[in-house]
DNA sequence: CAGTAATATAACCAGACTAGAATATAAAGT
DNA sequence: ACTTTATATTCTAGTCTGGTTATATTACTG
């Protein structure tokens, strides 16, 4: 879902504006199809929304369920805070210890 | 890569201690094959390490990567915080308005 | 060294996914 | 009503992916 790069352009362009569908096509260099398409899986993602006004289709950006993925991360910040704490807490400690380390 | 559903539960598992593959594989209930394919993936992605202990292979969570995964995510955060405060701030407003847009 | 345990790799297959071309639909404009 | 503009849908072909079975590799064990 996020993993598809053109996914991820067309949400990072909504950031900062909605858009109708044609300016997506421009900027993606896609066809308008693919680009439909891609917007279809966003919407029943719930990841973006539509405004109709005449026949342009205005795409905008929803912030719920990119909280979610937000939410799924939260456990493994914490994870790498301590890590990264530990190592600094490690490197500060003992500056000339050589590394215990295991490179295959 | 992170959507498939299978990696995010060995990074669950991971979260909590290393494991080797066999554990993993239990738990899972998915072929020894399979899961070393995912480990791999993870391991290429740098999402995953492994230690070896004579024909076992420990695997343990590393954090950098999903620091750039939370960092890709932080401006859609800001985003999500700003649409949904002026939500609280509109539903304080006029409690009893009809829903429609804002345009930038 | 033969045998076994733990994991990795190879070969293969079925289903999912993406992109393009062609076509359909919807709303305006004339 | 016919044409144009903007977008969606269908059909199809190629690629990617996750799973399985079978086989290889690596390290311990008797």
């Amino acid at each position: 879902m996020l993993a598809e790069p053109r996914r991820r352009e067309i949400l990072d362009l909504l950031r900062s504006r909605e858009r109708p569908v044609g300016d997506l096509v421009e900027r993606l260099r896609l066809t308008q199809p693919a680009v439909s398409k891609h917007l279809k899986v966003l919407r029943e993602a719930g990841l973006v929304e539509v405004r109709h006004d005449a026949q342009r289709r205005w795409y905008r950006l929803r912030p719920e369920p990119l909280a979610e993925v937000d939410a799924w991360l939260a456990p493994y910040r914490r994870f790498w805070n301590e890590r990264l704490d530990a190592l600094e807490r490690h490197l500060d400690a003992m500056p000339d210890e050589p590394d215990e380390g295991e490179e295959p």
